[in-house]
DNA sequence: CTTGACTATGTACCATAGTACATGGTTTAT
DNA sequence: ATAAACCATGTACTATGGTACATAGTCAAG
């Protein structure tokens, strides 16, 4: 069951330029064609798009996924590579929800310096802001 | 007290270029010039470069940052308007942590679902993204 | 045999937040 | 008076993850 470029997008849920654009960055190995050049995929594609997508949603750039691809093709190992590649995702994403903790505290704070009457035309967040160097 | 753009630039932190983009993304004022067209500027210009600066590691984008300082060079009722703006982006943060912290846990999930022999070919972490749907 | 729908390629464009560079004018020092 | 060091402008380039479009070839139906 082979399909052309705009069925084969629809069925991997992404449109067909960003087909062509995962080619062009070696996400998808580069399909066979009918002899006038048109493209065709098979549902091993489709669940590679899939997969793509999936660990995308998870927080992995392109670049981290066409490493972590590269390792799933050479097919061996790949086990050990995998849980790697998720224990330091894991791990960045601990630290960007630190970062943001300390930001959401930080807006909080801010918030606390306001007076009640907000009314007023000195502003002590905008104060607070300039001089805390 | 007056400088010019490249020693403005070092006392605000950022490099001269930046200055340039922000002046064309209306977050600067046109500046005075000397005869010649060199822009000129004064210690209040660098508070405001520094301000942008550091509400920007708050998270906020340069547009958010654009109408803030709307708001601030009107200089009427700015109180309310900033805390209702730093409230707002507080909201951002903490969805964004919470987002971020159910990514956490379906890492975290994945690992779990990797056997102890890690030499296998088969990774259940591939399998569980692949059929995950 | 022509029209419409599909495909191909390359390139430009979107936002974001700048950085870098080419070309030319100005100022300062020797 | 000339070179170094600064400034001006505009444009192109960086990364990210695509989207959109122009031009041209292909395929199926009527």
């Amino acid at each position: 069951m082979m399909y052309l470029i705009s069925e084969f997008a629809e069925k991997s849920g992404v449109n067909k330029e960003t087909i062509r654009y995962y080619e062009n960055k070696k996400l998808l190995e580069e399909p066979t064609r009918t002899d006038s050049g048109y493209r065709l995929y098979s549902d091993e594609d489709i669940k590679r798009v899939k997969f793509i997508k999936q660990i995308q949603d998870l927080g992995f750039s392109l670049r981290e996924i066409y490493k972590l691809l590269g390792v799933v093709d050479q097919d061996s190992v790949r086990c050990q590579n995998m849980f790697d590649f998720v224990s330091q995702k894991q791990a960045e994403v601990q630290k960007q929800i630190e970062d943001l903790k300390r930001i959401e505290k930080m807006l909080g704070d801010l918030k606390e310096c306001c007076p009640n009457e907000k009314e007023m035309y000195a502003c002590p967040i905008i104060e607070t802001l300039i001089n805390d160097e």
